[in-house]
DNA sequence: CGCTCGATGTCGCTG
DNA sequence: CAGCGACGTCGAGCG
């Protein structure tokens, strides 16, 4: 990895056009190639950058660019489009190269994909008499989260969201439009489950017949690992 | 802005619990307090960060902590919720201190609202003898992208999109259930128009009776050209 | 390789 | 401040 920090101006087209105008920045070369330009301020996110797999092409600035003061010319091609970022250096303020490894990576923890196990597992919480039906049960717009049955034998469509908002009920109302039209299945029964659900999207929900479940993902998974625990 | 190469292990707890074990990383201080988590590779995003407003507080490791060989740990809290960054430095081997100052920021110029003035200008793609009413049409939940007459004098409502997914077909469905409540329009014909149209989104456009376009981008700007050059 | 969907999404605009 | 749409969205998971 290779830090640079300089005053600097930079322009990338591709997918749009966007310019940087002359400003002290830090510039990030990394490993495969890939190139990020942070200001000191903003969030994580670089204002401009190169994602891999790209090259680094270092060129002499031509006369009319040392006039304005470049040093030196740097353009990032990316391997697989045409996208491409120049960025003219007019004073470099540091520079220097370190030896980083391979990086094990993030491990998450509490993501959706969590939730829908957990509740796969305890379909029991949809109440008593459930059965699972299938994880991820396709429909022509998309997987359903959970596909289960109530005791009565009727089929009830779950959808799982960290935060439950308006757009998850939309989705579910959705799969359950179309559910419904399969003779074998209707009438589908509508959950949304979530942490947290938002007065609004609540609101939605009871308009159009969805009954909400908040989950409490601690619970959950304290049964879980009571369960591991025991075999 | 600081420069920290360490090797680091971080927790992550907020929205989400994530962890990030032992690994040579770039840590990167903004003057705003946020902080980045960055490996020698992947992308844009840091592996962890914290954005601003936040507070960094530096402590010594207890006993615990240095027989596992930490050097100094930091407590990254956010300032507005309980998100909250802890790293734990074993190894510093490079530290630095940067002024870079404000930025003037990135100007952008996109290719959303090209299409949107192509498709106006070229608006017999809709069909032959259509003629445009006007772009941005307004209603009470916002403008849609263009409304237009076909031959026989009807309303035709265009909503277009760079990709076409599900939710433009949702948006465009939700003005033209406005618009047809206007005598005077009623009833609208929905086209939804765009570079790209996803399988899913054209099952359900043809569903509601909406028509699919998709817009052929270069093609089109060739034309602007062509006219551009001509005049 | 393409497609779909979640995300600590983030960003920016508007009411 | 909230809501909503766009994003150079990115990235994982699956067929």
């Amino acid at each position: 990895m290779r830090l640079v920090v300089a005053r600097c101006a930079a322009r990338y087209t591709g997918r749009l056009t966007a310019e940087l105008p002359l400003a002290t920045r830090l510039v990030v070369v990394k490993a495969d190639g890939s190139v990020l330009l942070h200001s000191d301020g903003g969030s994580y996110k670089p204002l401009n950058w190169m994602s891999p797999p790209c090259s680094l092409a270092v060129a002499e600035p031509d006369d009319d660019a040392a006039a304005r003061g470049v040093v030196e010319i740097w353009h990032v091609q990316h391997a697989k489009s045409d996208d491409r970022l120049e960025i003219e250096l007019h004073e470099v303020l540091h520079d220097s190269a370190h030896e980083l490894g391979v990086d094990p990576g993030l491990v998450k923890d509490g993501v959706e994909a969590h939730l829908q196990k957990l509740l796969a597992e305890q379909i029991h919480l949809l109440g008593a008499g459930h059965v699972l039906v299938r994880r991820e049960y396709p429909t022509a717009i998309g997987p359903v989260d959970i596909l289960a049955k109530d005791p009565a034998g009727g089929a009830v469509a779950v959808e799982i969201k960290r935060r439950g908002d308006i757009d998850g009920v939309e989705q579910l109302t959705r799969y359950l439009e179309l559910l419904n039209r399969d003779p074998h299945l209707t009438p589908v029964r509508g959950v949304f489950a979530a942490q947290e659900i938002k007065p609004q999207a609540r609101v939605l929900a009871h308009d159009r017949g969805i009954t909400c479940l908040v989950l409490d993902y601690e619970a959950m998974r304290g049964m879980d690992d009571a369960s591991t625990r025991l075999f």
